[in-house]
DNA sequence: GTTAAAATATGATATTTGTCATACTTTAAT
DNA sequence: ATTAAAGTATGACAAATATCATATTTTAAC
């Protein structure tokens, strides 16, 4: 069992104000896990008994709609917390959490997470702040998806991505999504979709190798979204 | 100055978990406003030192988008608080509040909520809680406004007006938007809404007196979004 | 009450986007 | 290495939606 005090993408959650007492006692009852890329680490409806703190490896957050399409809500990067919305409100999930790569995560029960909050402002005030941060995104999306084009989010999605998860050496942004997963973060059909980045690398705007996509114009993709 | 131990609406907010103690500090340092219908209570952008409660009346939160159209996140009623977010993220609104009848709010000022977030733990988790419940809405409103097509959403809206802000005596829906402002809650044009509102009502799924709309046929209506 | 302005309504048309069909390419399993 | 399956690509077409024009109705100002 490794300890949490050593774990160094605690500094980027709101984990960072747990104190020494607090982080060993996380580290005693905390599970490890390791999940492979396409599997989830939650389902849509399931009852989750705690929270999961990312140690590596990103995942998405989807919700099937009506029509049996999955929108992809959030990606979630190391050092971010999947489940706390489920669990301050006290329901089963709303979205489903799949691995994007493959990844390391750790379990915290519930139990542990709510003395926290009774014992540690600082720690309460940084889950708050985080859900807020994820309010606002999430307003601000739901506006885009509701008054922009496909392809205005495609290419404010292409831009995210980029500056989210950054280069390869090469140039080509980091995280791999499929044509359908990148369909779903934009809300559009996989055909849709496919059929934009054949223009926009006709156009220059990117380039496409492969599953490879190098933003050639960023000043071009901003003008677009 | 009125007592805040005496107000009503304080039950349906967070608010209820303060003690009398709190509760004549906040009256004390609260001050009431007179909103117009069409008044701004706050703007996008604007700096906010502290919250809203909404003592009667019912306004929208919206936000503008680049293509100068507004869209309407959220319709807020009595008892709820306005402002939250921002205070707990310590960024300016993200979103307007615009009143679409004539309202009555209290001021607290931030300080003062603050002091009880670190005084009153049950007060805190309820405000969580609420911020909780807007995320999971906008969540599950993104995923419409990507997936569904207009009609479906119109649908949709039309049953949570209903529902949520009930019928007059006459059976029409309790609260009258403006077809601009339905539009705004669904995300379309406004030429669109009104196509759609006058097949609705040719099909005989609503019906439409003027400014007043019933729903006639609720399963149909339910059926379709 | 008259009149201007705003809101509502509807038609014509253009644009965007989705769907279905099909071909090609890559990936993974045997 | 071969083959099946999945993913990517593109065309043809249909459906949904936006835009522009204009008429009608309602509302509010004087």
């Amino acid at each position: 069992m490794s300890k949490c005090e050593q774990c160094i993408v605690r500094q980027f959650s709101s984990l960072k104000a747990l104190n020494k007492e607090q982080l060993v006692q996380m580290a005693n009852c905390k599970t490890s896990y390791t999940i492979k890329k396409g599997e989830p680490i939650f389902e849509e409806g399931e009852t989750l008994n705690g929270i999961y703190c990312i140690k590596d490896g990103v995942c998405k957050l989807s919700k099937l709609s009506s029509n049996g399409k999955d929108q992809i809500v959030k990606l979630v990067k190391p050092g971010e917390l999947l489940g706390q919305r489920s669990m301050i409100s006290d329901e089963s999930a709303n979205l489903s959490a799949v691995a994007l790569e493959d990844m390391e995560v750790c379990f915290v029960p519930k139990s542990e997470i709510l003395q926290f909050f009774n014992q540690n402002n600082d720690f309460s005030m940084n889950v708050m702040k985080t859900i807020c941060g994820d309010l606002k995104d999430a307003d601000d999306h739901m506006v885009d998806m509701a008054q922009k084009t496909v392809k205005q989010r495609l290419a404010e999605v292409l831009i995210y991505l980029e500056e989210t998860f950054g280069k390869n050496e090469d140039g080509s942004i980091r995280i791999q999504l499929s044509r359908e997963e990148l369909a779903g973060m934009i809300g559009t059909a996989t055909e849709s979709c496919i059929r934009l980045l054949s223009e926009m690398n006709k156009t220059k705007l990117i380039e496409i190798q492969g599953k490879k996509i190098f933003l050639k114009d960023k000043k071009g993709l901003q003008k677009i979204s």
